[in-house]
DNA sequence: CGCATTTGACCAGCGC
DNA sequence: GCGCTGGTCAAATGCG
């Protein structure tokens, strides 16, 4: 793991809410502002590009903190699906609906499933037992609502890696929805759900579910194949996606189908932050947050 | 050969 | 208490 310091720090911050010293110099807000000034060199820098995700899942805990504000000077919207201030109060779950996204999902509830299905434990009397109190309820989850216009499987901001499995097609929905893990580190509990949105088919919604326990994979292109691409069976891409249900122009698959690319665009990194630039501008720079943003 | 994806089966939470 | 449904596992399969 060579744990880039941000990253490590990121992560650390992530799993355990913690700061590590030397650390918390580079806080996750400083982190945005520094990308929306300087997109270009903030992709640039390997470190950097790979710290993006960890920024805003460390923006979402920091907005998470500062929910009220948020609710009002946010560039997104942030909801819940068990009720706003409980699910920010526990930190349950979060809807982040981004500016493109929410023009065509504007008062759709998400999904708001429960959470029925067990934890851990898995199927088949093999699987170890792990009894206990279900921790999928102290979970955090993190759901954005991202247009398939501007991210890719594995949403707009999202460059961990991530292996698929298992694929259900959801009650309601004529689209299936794929489950993925991390697969930088077996250790690593976080998850990741991927489905259109039955209502608006060019919004994707992706639940973030746990933290990730290790620092995000600093070279991209080891990602590479972590998430394997097309597949090109043909059988496969059918038959996974029509199977179940009638989702035939189902291509967006996170395993990656043909068209896949027209459908996910590679995330530019200044269309991303230029969607809310100002917004995140004023947001940080707001006295009313109660810590100033220093450049 | 290794790894990711596919896919069917299984389990458990939730609603009725 | 039962059935439904979501979530996860793991064998099979395919690709690089």
């Amino acid at each position: 793991m060579d744990a880039d310091d941000w990253g490590l720090g990121a992560v650390v911050r992530s799993c355990g809410g913690g700061v590590v010293p030397g650390y918390e110099a580079e806080s996750p807000r400083r982190e945005v502002v520094r990308a929306r000034e300087d997109p270009a060199e903030f992709v640039r820098r390997p470190a950097r590009a790979a710290s993006t995700p960890s920024s805003l899942y460390d923006v979402l805990e920091y907005l998470d903190l500062e929910h009220e504000q948020l609710q009002q000077r946010a560039p997104f919207s942030i909801t819940s699906s068990s009720g706003c201030e409980r699910a920010l109060a526990e930190q349950d779950e979060v809807l982040i609906s981004f500016p493109a996204a929410a023009a065509s999902t504007s008062g759709q509830a998400l999904p708001a499933r429960k959470q029925a299905g067990r934890k851990p434990g898995g199927a088949g009397a093999l699987r170890r037992p792990k009894r206990g109190k279900s921790k999928k309820s102290q979970m955090k989850k993190v759901v954005r609502e991202v247009p398939v216009a501007e991210g890719g499987v594995n949403g707009p901001d999202d460059q961990w890696a991530w292996r698929k499995y298992g694929q259900k097609p959801i009650k309601g929905s004529p689209y299936p929805r794929g489950y993925y893990k991390c697969s930088s580190m077996k250790a690593c509990t976080a998850r990741k759900l991927v489905e259109r949105s039955p209502a608006k088919p060019g919004v994707l919604v992706v639940t973030y579910i746990a933290d990730h326990c290790h620092a995000v994979p600093t070279n991209i292109s080891a990602l590479a194949g972590t998430t394997r691409h097309p597949p090109q069976s043909p059988a496969s891409d059918d038959t996974a996606l029509n199977r179940g249900d009638d989702s035939a122009d189902v291509s967006w698959s996170a395993a990656g189908a043909d068209d896949e690319s027209e459908l996910w665009s590679p995330v530019d990194m200044d269309d991303f932050f230029a969607s809310f630039d100002d917004d995140f501008d004023h947001f940080f720079e707001d006295d009313a947050i109660g810590r100033r943003v220093s450049l």
